[in-house]
Formats: C-alpha cells, structure tokens, sequence
DNA sequence: AATGAATGAGGCTTCATTCAT
DNA sequence: GATGAATGAAGCCTCATTCAT
C-alpha cells in the first residue's frame, strides 16, 4: 500500500474539506467514517488518528469553523461599527452592505452553506450532538441583527429573526434549486422590504 | 407476548404518527425499524408486515402527508379564488389571509412542523430518497405563491420564493428556540413588509 | 445458506456449553463472538439473538452454572446433615465423602472444570466482570467447608482454606499434566492429612 | 513531547514491572501494547523498540524471572543441601523451613505473586503461548519437591503435587480476599500436616 | 395479523505492527 | 533512542431484511 506521509496539517485541512462537504450532501447519520477516509485518501484507522471518534470530527468541523467565522466577521462588524460612528444617518446603507457581505460569503461557498443548513436542521432535536452549538450560534446571530438594527427597525429582534429565517430559507430554496435565480438580489429585495426607509 | 391485534387502518396511523415524530427528531438515518416498531408497540417484524422496507415507510409516510395536504389546501385555494373573483381589490387582503392560515397549521402541528423542516434539509442531496418529493412540492408552492401574487408584485417568483423562504426560516427557529416568540405576528408583519400595498 | 432453525432451549443449552468449553481455553478476552458462533452453527448476530452482548454471554453461562449447581450441591449437603444428626462420631467419614463427591464432579467434566480454573484466576482482579461472582463463590465455599470441621478441627476456616486452595491447585496440576496422576486418590490422602483423625 | 532518554537497562526494568502488573490484572489477552506503553511514560512505537512484539513481551517477561528465580532458588536449595549432608535427621526441618520461604517471596511481592497465579492459569492452554514455560516450570518444582521429600514421605510425588497445589491455591485465594488471613500460618500449619512427622 | 429466529452487511473502534524521521 | 503517521485486520454490535410459524 501506497503509505504516503503527508504534513499533518494538510492532511487535518483535506479532511475538514471533505467533512464538510460529505455531511452537507448525506448528513451525520448518513456519513461513514469508512467513506469519508476514502475520499481523503486515507484508511480508516488513519483518519481516526486525527479525530478520536466520528462525533469529534463533527466537533473538529464546527470547532474550526467558528473559529474561521471569528476571524471574518468580527472585522466586518467593527469596520460597520466605526463607520457608523461616524454619522447616524449611515446606518442603514451599513446594515444592508453588512448584510448583502453574509450573503455574498454564503453565495461564495455552497458546499459550506449546505453543510450549515443541512446540519442545522439535524440539529434541531435536543439530543443531537450540534444542538448547543447551532443554538448559541443562532443567539448570537439574532442578537447582532437586533443590535445593528436598534435605531433602524421598531422591534429590533422581530425583524431580526425575519432576517434570519430568510436567510436560512432562501440558501436553502437556492441550494435545492441549483441556484437557479439570483440570490443576491432576492435577497437584497427582501432585506430592503424588511428593513424600513427612514423617513 | 400479548399479541395484539390491532385494527389495520389504527395501526398504520399509529405508525404514521410514530414515524412523523422520530424522523423528526432523528432524519431518516437516525431512526432505526427496531425502534420506530418499538415506539409502536410492535415487534420489528411486525412494522415491516405494514410496510414493506423502510424507505417505503418514509415514502407511505410523504404520500400520506400529501393526500391530506390537498384535502386542506385545495378548498382554501378554491375558496380564495372565488371570492378574489368578485373583484380584483380584495385579493391582497384575501392573500394574507391564505398565507396566514398555512402558517397556522404549521404552528398547530410542531411534530409536522418539524419533520417537514428537518426531512426538507435532509433531502437537499440529489440522491436522497425524499429528494424529488421536497423539489416537486417546493416548485408547486413557488409556483402557487407567485400566480397569487400575479397582480401583486412586480416579480411575482421573486416575491414567492422570499415568502417561501421565510415560512421555512421562521419555522425552524421557533422550532429550535422552543417556540419562544410569536410565530405568527412575525410572519403577519414579514409578509406585510414583502407584499407592498397597493397605492 | 441453511438457516435452521432451532428449538430455543436447545440453542442456548448448545451456546452453554460451547462457551464453557470456549472460555475454559482461551479466557474471555480470548475468545470472540463469532469464532464461538462458529462453533455452534450459529450466525454472529444469530448469537446475539440469545444474549445481548459478550459480557452476558459470561454472565448468562455463571448464572446457568450457579443454578445448575445449586441443584446438586444442596442436596448433597441436606443429607450429609442428615446423617450426620444420626449421630455426631460418624461425622468425619461423611465430611470425607462429601469432599470426594466434589471432587468427582470437577473429575467427571474435565471442560467444566477447566472453565472454573481458568476464570476464577481471570477474575482475581476487582475490576473483572466475575470478580463479585468469584468472591462470593468462594466465600460460600469456605463458609461451607469451616461449618462442615466445626467439631473435627481446632480452626475450622483455616483448614477449609486450606481445602479449597488443595482443590484449586490440585484441579489445576490435574488438568495441566494431561490428568497424568490420580486425582481422586491425591486428594483423598491430602483432606485426610488435613483432617485429623479424633483420638 | 518530551522525549525523555531514559538508560536502556532502566526502561527495560520499568516495562518488566508495568508488564508484570498489568499481566497479572488482565491477562496477556487483556492488556493492550497501547496501555502497557502509556503505563511505561512511553509511545506506542517506543515501547516496540524495547520489544519487538506484543509476545515478546510476555516471553521476555518469563525469562527475565526465570533468571531471577534460578539466582535465588538455586542457592537455597544448595543451602538446604548442604545441612541435609550433615545428618539425615535434619531434613525435616529443613524442608519445612525451605518450603517457607518459597511463601515468604510469594507473600513478599504480591504483584508478582497475581502474574503467575493468572498467566499459569490462562496457560492451561496448549496452544497458549507460555505453556510450555509454565509447564516446564510445574514439573521442575513438582521434581524437586519430590527430591526433597524422597526420605520424608510415602509417595513422594503425591505430596510433592499436594504442595505444589497448595502453594498454588492458598496463594490464589489470599490474594482473592484482600490477603484477609495468615497465609503463612495457613501453609505452615498444611504442610506439617501433609509432611508427616517421623516416628 | 404478528412474531421470533436468523442472517449478511456494515459501522465504529481498537489493536498490533510497520516505517520514515 | 524514540516518535507520530499510517494501516490491515479484527472485534463487538447494530441494522434492515427474510422466513417459517
């Protein structure tokens, strides 16, 4: 057998790659740790030297991905921030660019959106292995949306949730349809519908 | 074993029941015959004489949920076609009003809710079992939203599909955040903002 | 393939003894589901049908065994008891021979016998699954036994200890050295050693 | 990771002792390379620097004691010998004391003592792989026990056996019950029983 | 209608071992 | 001397399914 030695960290990166992209198409329960070894060119007990168990690639995946996320949206929220400071009557010309920029990274990735959508729905149930992680994430997500929308919106987490849902709903319809209209300016559409002019 | 004999037609609706609940909480690939059977009081075998394999218990189980979704629908889309026949003004407000009672029936039903929202992700993949059956009912929704919204918006799918999507969105988070807020004045006031008023 | 099917009780009483048979070879961490499913003509998982896992595999056969043995056992000793309330001096012949019978049992079933060696010295440590069983076994042996020299020795526990050890040990030579001495004749000369004779 | 350079002799020491433990909790089937090595402070791959394989472990184990033992068991007997040929009247007691301090090393160093109790046992085994040591091992002891008492008994060979079997069981059971008796009273006591006085 | 017996396939994980560094 | 990477081979157990009753 072909013993090839790669850079651990290579190897822990390819195997990310592949998690995410296998858990997007089939889900937890419907991925094997057989298969996704495969599709990383390892065997089976060596993917297993990288994660401990099958639950701790899960953990592994949604581990580096928060961490990704961090690194990108916390500069997109303070750039927000310091530009808003600048003058109030900005805000929302902000906001939507803020936006339309979570859209754009989601747009940009369907293999990383469709993981997050299909694990987020496995997720739902209580005892799933994701649950505490796609609900802090959803707090976080609703509670930032309420805050950029303090000034903009008359029930800030009402109309954060509205973002939200749409948000999950249209990557999914886009997913399922091939992508087959413009989730930009659907989305655009939706968020300058929901987000009132200041009059 | 108290070998219960079980009137036919009460046991494939137990089933039903039971399956809608599990492949709720777990998918498709979580959920086991043993199990689903236990739930039911059967034996393993005893599931598999209602139903001849176990994907044949998720199609008996959309098949169903599709023969009572057109019991229910089609009057209320008759209903609004008839009256939106008298005049043309009324249909913005007879079209809330359809829109609204779909969601109240999503929101009388979490268990249904929540298998409709979680088998939806599961099923992205194309090879899903459940693939088709997700596509066909989400272009006949898109399709259905947009010719209501013929005369309403400017680009009826457009408006459908942020409709759609926000009917998918709102549902999950309230599932997942244990129907904490109000579901439907959210989606009262989302669907207010997306459908603009006639002038 | 021939997928006979056996009346139950025969099966698990088949199981039983091929797993003592088993066990007394190779110990419980030596031997493996399926080569003892091998054995019986069974399935891997036609074997699990019978116990729900190895361990109760080893619990099921100690649980069989400890019945099995009570049967024997009791009656033995009521009419040891028995004969012995006739009159106090004809008690050490009895003792005598109700060690003896002991002695021919293990003598009469040489993979039993090999099974109880071979897992009681596995089992030594605390955390083994027939640890308790092993303790409490012997304990009621060496109760036993101490009852039994009550009257014919100065310190009844120490000489049954010392039976038990001679049993242990004298069962184990036996087995190692192909049953290449007499077994019964070396034991009988070693209790009436250890027994004195009343003057 | 700290890769400590440890003297040869000295680790070799170190995973004899971790090796002795661990094979006298849990048997040869019962231990794994992995947690012998963790025991040691070692890898994995460390450890099988030291040995080439997991069997040579157990074999290297066996010699090791083999030539521990001879250091200590050779010259006692020389001892014994040697005040034997002084006067033949001696003996007795001379056996007697030699055949205590076999105990006392046993009692002296229990681990070791729980090595040979369960490896013997587990060995009972033809095809296991220290069979024949332990074997070897039994028919020498029984040998010169039976040397020993060529002049002291009946049949020597048969109370050579009784004593072997008796160190064997006493040995087991004290080890069983937390060592809750005086073993070496409990041997002393059987031996001058089973070795009788001369007259 | 309903079940227990039985099974082949496969899943996760562990294990002893090899090899390059 | 010592290690991490890597693997083939099991091992225990679960699963969907079949079949005779």
């Amino acid at each position: 057998m072909a013993r090839l030695r790669e850079n651990p960290e290579v190897r822990r990166a390819q195997i990310f790659d592949a998690a995410i992209l296998m858990l997007g198409e089939q889900g937890f329960n419907g991925i094997t740790v057989q298969r996704l070894a495969q599709r990383c060119g390892v065997s089976n007990a060596g993917l297993l030297h990288y994660f401990p168990s099958k639950d701790e690639i899960l953990l592994g995946v949604l581990d580096e991905l928060e961490r990704r996320e961090a690194d990108i949206v916390v500069p997109l929220i303070a750039a927000a921030a310091d530009k808003a400071s600048e003058g109030a009557g900005a805000s929302r010309g902000l906001v939507l660019e803020l936006l339309r920029s979570m859209l754009e990274r989601f747009a940009a990735r369907p293999d990383l959106g469709r993981f997050l959508v299909v694990m987020q729905a496995e997720a739902l149930h209580r005892e799933h292995l994701a649950n505490a992680w796609f609900r802090d994430r959803e707090a976080m997500t609703i509670d930032l949306f309420a805050d950029l929308l303090a000034t903009l919106a008359a029930e800030p987490r009402r109309t954060a949730r509205q973002l939200v849902a749409l948000l999950y709903g249209l990557g999914q319809i886009w997913l399922r349809g091939d992508r087959d209209f413009d989730l930009l300016a659907t989305w655009d559409s939706a968020v300058a519908a929901l987000i009132p002019e200041r009059r």
